[in-house]
DNA sequence: TTGAAAGCGTTACCAT
DNA sequence: ATGGTAACGCTTTCAA
């Protein structure tokens, strides 16, 4: 039989709220005492109270449930992901709190038995595409959850840790039509979700991801105000955020005879592969072709990439910080972090001749 | 206050068993009662059974325990890692369980309270440096245990899924050998844990941290075989499993009259590092200095590194296929996986003018 | 098919 | 400083 409380208790001829305050409040018995109880407990092998009846009756479990979608292999590989991940960590791992990952299956009823299996103190949401059901079950919860991209996505009663999206997107178009670029394609994630990188037309007003729209919306708002009108701009869907997919997606953008000069990018990963696309091509980013990303990964100082720099950990660490030291007033739970506009070498003066 | 089981059943009239069985055992009851169940639990913003009440009820919790040591910044950081955890992912959440990451903070008596606190189901050990305290800890849990790495760590009782990582690291040191070369440098992570890169003399058979331990090992094996005495090997200790810190232990092979020939690394990311610092100084992997890395990470291709192909996402699933579906047979606990030599373009005969 | 009763192992509270 | 008692919210027999 498994030890428990009462075998200490018993075995030492004490009560259990004895056994049990030796663990939980050393302050309220002898230490000679609790000494006692301690080595008693590691000569039966009992290790310490059952995490479970703990968190059962003092309504604590020191976990924050961290919602990933389908893969989470993305979870670990994304630059960006795994900087907000370690943020997070750090800021559970101060206050010995661990981090749940829930990996919400494709089939919809097991992904609402994983939310309500998930012995959790708090929620993290972040890089939510759109788990409507997940969300509604996530509420009913009742525990405080924090959104890390769409600042709408659960409601006021949600803290919020982001930046914002549309304006460090905007700052980087206008960068490029301040160059003089006109011929500008966007290269941008999970714009529509059939796996395919191809050209598309889509309305910027109309994307289903959160943070691809506002940064496409941000692109848009400069080109506007260039006075380029949005036909004119040339949108791909990368499949996916990966540095193959902006590579592929680079294709669409380049191998044609109104060429591009300019290639934005709704991150660095994709941006990265972009730049591989052109070295293919022998043309040299900054002078022949002008490219942005989003995020500053560490990957980007070594490519020269002008991107937005955004505070990546931070973000993780703040929103960990919300969720287990909530602050008394409500606003400052919804944060919204500055970003900067890195200028770097792949971006440049428009060199190309002139068209009608 | 908090809707609970017996609300839903105060409200229909029903008893609590009824409830529960709506949601753990749906075949023990009417379809029509358990739609009605089900639709008063959403009118009342029941989420479903409370996981922690559950979970001590039912003595499952439906979670695995990672443990990783002090900044698990690493398990998001270094690629062998991220493959090993999105292959536990998977077998885990195809069983609709949960990861949950225990970040064992420095200081000793609080990560001894992380683990006791740790509600889960068993506990999967990887990249272990020494955490001794740790493993009496989570064995006194009594849950089932898998190693990542030293089979030796925990005793027969555990699963364990790895390779044989000396014999592995021996084909590598054979092919350095075979092609010729004698100047032969390693480059291995954590030999010293004093945060220092640089060239060291420790004895392979006293090294604490296992892989590199073996691998070093059965670098010498290698050596010792083609009769190139352990005296004349080069060990630089990297002070972390980065690509910079094996640009900068290459610095210590390199820049030296006796340079080596060939530079036999730990891991690939180190291999990369030491690419690196070969590109810097003009001097061409292949041709003028041999290097091999190990894991066969996806970078290792496009750099051409020869390296050992280890299956680091089977890895992790199978350790989550065993803790969660445990075979019959113990035998089968215990799995040693292939590997492969995959010899690229960064291993090359030795060409350096013969020494004395 | 449904319900009543007995815990699961702990901690909070109040006494002593 | 220590002990007794009552939950915490659920699942699991077993009986109806």
């Amino acid at each position: 039989m498994k030890a428990t409380l009462q075998t200490i208790a018993d075995e030492l001829g004490v009560s259990r709220s004895t056994v049990s305050n030796a663990y939980s409040r050393p302050d309220q018995l002898s230490p000679e005492l609790r000494a006692r109880i301690l080595s008693a407990a590691q000569r039966l092998g009992y290790a310490g109270p059952n995490p479970t009846a703990r968190s059962l009756r003092s309504g604590k479990v020191n976990a924050i449930g961290v919602l990933l979608t389908d893969n989470l292999s993305m979870a670990f590989t994304d630059p960006y992901a795994v900087a907000y991940l370690r943020g997070l960590a750090e800021a559970a791992s101060a206050r010995e709190t661990s981090l749940l990952l829930l990996n919400l299956p494709k089939d919809e009823a097991a992904g609402r038995r994983v939310i309500s299996n998930a012995a959790v103190d708090a929620f993290c949401l972040y890089c939510v595409p759109d788990w409507h059901s997940a969300l509604e079950l996530v509420r009913s919860r009742g525990v405080p959850v924090v959104i890390g991209e769409d600042p709408q996505a659960f409601g006021p009663e949600a803290s919020y840790v982001g930046i914002d999206e549309r304006a460090a997107a905007r700052r980087l178009g206008e960068h490029i039509v301040n160059l003089g670029h006109r011929d500008i394609a966007v290269v941008a994630h999970w714009i529509v979700d059939d796996g395919v990188t191809t050209q598309v037309h889509a309305d910027p007003d109309d994307l289903r991801y959160y943070v691809t729209g506002e940064r496409v919306r941000g692109f848009r708002d400069a080109a506007l105000a260039a006075g380029v009108p949005w036909e004119r701009v040339v949108l791909i869907n990368a499949a996916g955020n990966q540095r193959e997919e902006g590579a592929q997606a680079a294709a669409h953008a380049l191998d044609r005879l109104d060429r591009a000069t300019a290639i934005l990018c709704t991150s660095d990963v994709l941006a990265l592969g972009v730049l591989d696309a052109l070295r293919v091509r022998g043309l040299q980013a900054g002078r022949d072709v002008s490219v942005t990303g989003f995020d500053d990964i560490p990957e980007a100082e070594a490519a020269g990439l002008t991107t937005i720099r955004q505070p990546s950990v931070e973000r993780g660490r703040l929103a960990g910080e919300l969720l287990l030291d909530p602050p008394e007033d409500p606003a400052l739970r919804r944060l919204t972090l500055p970003v900067s506009l890195v200028v770097r070498s792949t971006t440049g003066p428009n060199t190309a001749k002139e068209k009608s």
